[in-house]
DNA sequence: AATAAAAGTGAGTACTCACTCACTACCGCG
DNA sequence: CGCGGTAGTGAGTGAGTACTCACTTTTATT
């Protein structure tokens, strides 16, 4: 965990401040609404896994919505914070001098974060599609902030002539697509399959980079 | 709608056999389910939307995910056919002599499926994780054939020259990426933005052509 | 027109749901 | 020790839940 990480972790973590039987019951909700989903799982089910009364439950969240916010709030801020809270600078032109360096980075950054919780985010992206809330608390709050400074990054290195002038949106999608298509065939679609990470982050890095490379056409190097 | 489109529309569409109820209530539950979520829509609700008594949907399915299953489970069959019945010789040496030709081909045959269905394939998407007889019957009637001919094609285009050698798999990854990651950004994530359609799908094959372009080193060409 | 099968109905059934509340157990503080 | 506050409990509540069934209506067949 990098020392960004640790900041975060220590700015909107309040874990410290829960009692041994609340973990249980965030544990066991987490697992419940990851395996059969947030409607299909009952309050009472999440007492029983967690060995605790279902009254305990709602003494510490008014309602059952309340658990899922709480357990998936938190998690999405400390997933887009790191690309908020950096200093921009920083990143553009001591840290990483190549588009590529930058990718490399992004991904290295972020995939411990993603492995340790899988299965926060598949609830997230399961519920968000029927809780307005959870999408305008999404878009407000992290999207938005996340995506003007996207912007500028793929602006910074446009100017530089690294990669090609395309729209700036398209260039953030065909990124996203592909670093996001490798995290979920990697960690949600296949992750008993054996795989070789590092040759696959190389070859996936090595596509961006073709794909993105400045100008039309391409000419084989002998 | 091309012909191949209209033989399995005939193969699989058992939609003449149902009565004008029977369509509604499919209707009702189509949209409810895509809003709602399937275990958060009640059968009451889907009746009262269809405009018919709750008992005639246990009629005409047996129970509520039975239902769900009549939805999804056709829908599933007629998105990936195209790709299981086309002759492969015909789409591998007359129709389509490049991969770039076999790529824009398949974008603009499933486009308008994809378009038609949204809302269904949501539902399927959302609730595979759930029933796992629905992901076996993906994996053993669809998800297998489609790999087992999609390797076929990139073998070939490989051993043409025409796309990097990388392993089958990465290649079907990230060629998978990007056109889903273009169909999930245009019709689930931004339907409502004024996009372009063929300048994107211009850039989003153009990008993947170069990505997959033989050879590691790349040089602009002035 | 007679008859049988199929489609449609809606009140009823047993059960589950999220949530409440009166109560007990434990904790730190004087 | 006494007191106040918080944590924990589990039986209880009314509002749903998927599904059934005895019955009526429509449709097809002769």
């Amino acid at each position: 965990m990098t020392k960004e990480d640790q900041m975060i972790e220590e700015m909107f973590n309040h874990e410290g401040d829960l009692t041994e039987r609340q973990k249980k019951i965030l544990a066991a909700a987490i697992e419940s609404f990851a395996e059969k989903g947030y409607s299909a799982t009952s309050t009472k089910e999440i007492a029983q896994k967690a060995g605790v009364a279902e009254g305990t439950i709602f003494r510490h969240y008014k309602t059952k919505k309340e658990l899922l916010m709480s357990i998936v709030t938190p998690m999405m801020i400390k997933l887009m914070a790191p690309i908020i809270i950096k200093d921009i600078n920083k990143v553009l032109n001591h840290d990483h001098e190549t588009f590529e360096d930058f990718i490399r980075a992004m991904i290295d950054n972020r995939r411990k974060f993603l492995k340790n919780n899988v299965k926060i985010i598949k609830i997230f992206i399961q519920e968000i599609p029927f809780h307005p809330e959870l999408k305008e608390q999404f878009m407000e709050h992290v999207g938005s902030k996340v995506f003007t400074r996207l912007r500028q990054i793929i602006d910074h290195y446009q100017e530089k002539g690294q990669i090609i002038n395309l729209p700036i949106d398209t260039v953030i999608r065909l990124t996203g697509s592909t670093i996001i298509g490798y995290f979920v065939t990697r960690y949600a679609i296949l992750p008993d399959a054996d795989w070789d990470d590092e040759a696959e982050v190389d070859s996936t890095v090595r596509f961006l980079m073709k794909g993105l490379a400045p100008g039309g056409v391409i000419r084989r190097v002998h």
